[in-house]
DNA sequence: GGACTAAGTTCAAGCATTGAACGAATGAGG
DNA sequence: CCTCATTCGTTCAATGCTTGAACTTAGTCC
């Protein structure tokens, strides 16, 4: 630590917060040296290597009110950009995402890569991203995959096991001729709600069903992860110790009565618009189906709050798509479960970002890594 | 934030890097040069403050080997000291902690106060300390009460209702003429294995159980409180969903199983001293009650893991003293049902810190924060 | 056109750390 | 006893980043 890391360090901090207010918005230098609490002079200085390497454009001078007109400062139009992909079941996923939030372009393709080697898949995803990402510069990749993930590798995935073991990040990162970063499909889900917009404050929890039950869970502004990647696991918190065998080799997981899966044979149906449609004819069936997993999962996310303690669930995944029919039930449940005291309640939300959520969150790993660390930007 | 303040920022976190490396074990200026990758001169001009004050002494220089002998620094034997102090059921508690971490003194005295007034309580709390602390400089203190604390403030006490609702932390603290912080008693047990000496890693849980069940959460070397402060309330998760009703108003908690006046009723038993003679003795139903406590205790504790993702389980507490009885039980619930990948595993260890655990961590919030905030002690 | 206002730039001052040079205190060896 | 080697601790000029004030620029208002 020489005397120039000190002040480096210093430099890089207030770096980040005024690229953390221009992911905000906008705005001049003036107008970010009010917001960041650091001076015009300090401004000019921070943001003139950014205006050098592209990162940032002037606008031209906008002349509303009195005084010289400011010129606002927002990302180059044509700066670097993101990239976000989702490995699942039954579809693959991209995401092109700029460093000021905004979706540059964005694509689903079904695929059924159960039976696929991992050389096959990761050929798809590579072809996939080069196929949108176009002539610009790549800060990155993110990758999402549904299963644990640890140190870049997929750990454990029951429904991707050609996956498991394999280098993904590395792999992928190979293909691309980028650094690829690799996390857990719950894990990103949640990320989307914290970043490059706070859609559920700085403390919450996303939930989401596909194959299994995950939870992203966000603690200060910041995805917890725990220490080997295995935090958020509401799938196989227990409900009834006794109750239904699990393939996890545990007995009545929450999976077990509001799995997708559960959800869908309760009913009746084989897919999800199926159900909805049947919901939204009042089918009893379906609307019990719902009910009886709403039910469970408020079991388990009452547990979950009496850990946690986080003001708000997001309902992600299918059960964004199911939640007028889900909530009641789940509500039902967590006033009657969730310790209480003061004036302490729970926002129980439908997630706003449909079926992208997965990889909009592994695009903004990307940005929100190149914002918070911003010595890759200048240097 | 003037140019000053960064500087400040600065230093202050030298400050507190010294003061950790400190905390650890002394040393001469050379020696905490290199533990702390600081230059020798930072170190003189760090640490002449300290030793101005009176935080810090010199040794006289040890001559043990080559070159000119060092002058070892260290927490003055008479500089100031934190107060750590717990109201419970039954008992009262102080410790008197010094910034090196060695107790001072600690007394433990039984008192019923289930029937005491709030001030009451407070007079004699305020006594006991004033007793024990004797004529040196107090940093402060910390209020260990069985509940959910938040801002200072007792909000959920079913044992103890004549304290809700009382600004205990700002009432002892015009007693005392001293600042005094307010926490759980199980997010106090959990820092004491913490700080002032690490004995459980960075990430554990603390369990305990003495009327109630709680946790105490440390994650990434911070005591973890969610936002309302009721974060690892372990008695409240359900591992039945139609189980026992509780006085939560919830069914089937873990603490309806595996809370000690369970276990002691179902041993046939009043008191823990009486449980674990019977213990020691193989009285059979005393062994059938832990053991079967310790199953409803594992399954908590697996749905726990799977959420929090630690690797650690500290038994504090009443669990402690029946942790050889525990122990085989809780184990085996959680090999079956923590979620496993990798070379994941989960130690469950016996807290070694006794009875004293929930003072010492009341004490040490104090020491901890004037060595994380050292502002206040070279102001 | 002149007064006014606000944006952006320039520059000396301030400050914590550094590294090198220096002084201090001891052991080893002759 | 004296000198050298060794290590500890202090002194001091240099470094580099932010700051605040002064200054320049570019508009509006009357």
């Amino acid at each position: 630590m020489t005397t120039v890391d000190h002040l480096r360090q210093v430099r890089l901090g207030n770096l980040r917060t005024v690229l953390l207010a221009l992911v905000d918005r906008p705005g001049s230098r003036a107008d970010l040296a009010a917001r960041t609490g650091l001076t015009k002079a300090t401004l000019s200085n921070l943001t003139e290597p950014l205006l050098a390497n592209g990162i940032l454009v002037e606008d031209p001078a906008t002349g509303a009110g009195m005084g010289r007109p400011s010129k606002p400062l927002r990302f180059h139009p044509d700066g670097p950009v993101a990239v976000g992909a989702e490995v699942n079941v039954s579809h693959l996923a991209v995401e092109i995402l700029g460093l000021d939030g905004e979706t540059l372009r964005r694509h689903i393709v079904p695929a059924d890569i159960r039976k696929s080697s991992a050389d096959e898949v990761l050929d798809r995803v590579s072809d996939l991203i080069r196929e949108h990402a176009g002539p610009r510069t790549l800060l990155g990749a993110g990758l999402a995959v549904p299963g644990v993930v640890h140190d870049g590798v997929l750990v454990r995935a029951p429904n991707l096991p050609n996956l498991v073991g394999v280098p993904l990040a590395q792999r992928l990162g190979e293909r691309l001729g980028i650094e690829v970063e690799l996390d857990n499909e719950a894990n990103l889900a949640a990320l989307a709600h914290l970043w490059p917009r706070h859609l559920a404050g700085e403390d919450f929890v996303h939930v989401s069903a596909d194959v299994g039950i995950g939870a992203g869970v966000v603690l200060h502004g910041e995805v917890y992860r725990g220490t080997s990647g295995f935090a958020g696991e509401l799938g196989h918190v227990v409900i009834e110790r006794e109750g239904e065998p699990c393939t996890c080799g545990s007995r009545g997981c929450v999976e077990r009565y509001a799995g997708l899966d559960v959800i869908l044979r309760e009913a009746g149906r084989r897919r999800l618009d199926s159900l909805q449609k049947a919901l939204g004819a009042g089918d009893a069936r379906a609307v019990g189906a719902v009910r009886q997993a709403g039910q469970a999962l408020g079991v388990g996310l009452a547990t979950l709050m009496n850990l946690f303690d986080v003001p708000t669930v997001v309902l992600g995944g299918s059960y964004a798509v199911l939640h007028e029919h889900l909530s009641e039930a789940i509500l039902s449940e967590m006033d009657t479960r969730v310790l209480a005291g003061g004036e302490r309640h729970t926002h129980l939300v439908p997630s706003p970002l449909g079926e992208f959520a997965v990889v909009r969150g592994a695009a903004g790993l990307v940005t929100r890594r190149a914002v918070h660390q911003p010595e890759r930007l200048v240097g």
